[in-house]
DNA sequence: GAGGTTGTTCGACGGATGTCGAACATGGGT
DNA sequence: ACCCATGTTCGACATCCGTCGAACAACCTC
């Protein structure tokens, strides 16, 4: 307590985009868990990651929102006990003109 | 020897590509080598196997032309004892508007 | 037909990746 | 203080994937 006030977090590692090799963004997205949290993502605002719940553990959901995270697709803000994600659009679309969209277009089940 | 003629070939795999998973289209293209490949081939025209020259074995390159086979993203032309490889661009932008232009537009080595 | 060319297939091997449960860390509530 | 909720990290495990050399298959040319 006193005043050493400061919420202590931990650098959450987020690369810029441009450091990303494109073939990591293609891996990162190349996952049907991936794909649809992305999708949800898609949808705009920030949500927990408990939101995503896509028939796999707690663990392997950490593990992918790290991936995606990692591939410079998603930004996270840390709050309390909670983290909340969201689509890196904007950069997204600047760097890869087309491609969030063309992948999003696709049907969801193929 | 009498008259069996029949240039056998063997049904090359070559999925309809709205039959391919999004994530498996994704999956052919994120990896470096065949996005080289994919590359050399988005210049136009047919290329016979052994024109990509990129540091791997006969046996890897190999491999790779079939990932993008089965992926849907290429189409193989079979001549004598050497094989045509092209893109599937139309049908490609045509499913995927923008993915292709966008993955190609990105730098090569980022 | 013998030999060369082009390309595929077959193990084998090492490294990456998806998955999980369990343990841990952190913060909010009562 | 205790407990609970939210997430991450840590092995462990199975599978997939990229890579290679060697063997094979098909074809062309002499």
């Amino acid at each position: 307590m006193s005043n050493m006030g400061y919420a202590g977090h931990m650098e959450l590692h987020e690369p810029e985009l441009r450091e990303v090799p494109v073939t990591a963004v293609l891996a990162a997205l190349a996952d049907d868990v991936r794909l649809q949290i992305v999708r949800a993502l898609a949808q705009g605002g920030e949500y927990a990651c408990g939101t995503f719940e896509f028939g796999v553990s707690k663990a392997t959901r950490s593990h992918h929102l790290k991936v995606l995270r990692e591939a410079g697709l998603t930004r996270t803000r840390v709050a309390g006990t909670s983290r909340y994600v969201r689509l890196r659009r904007d950069e997204l679309d600047r760097l890869y003109p087309g491609l969030l969209d063309a992948v999003l277009a696709a049907p969801a089940r193929a």
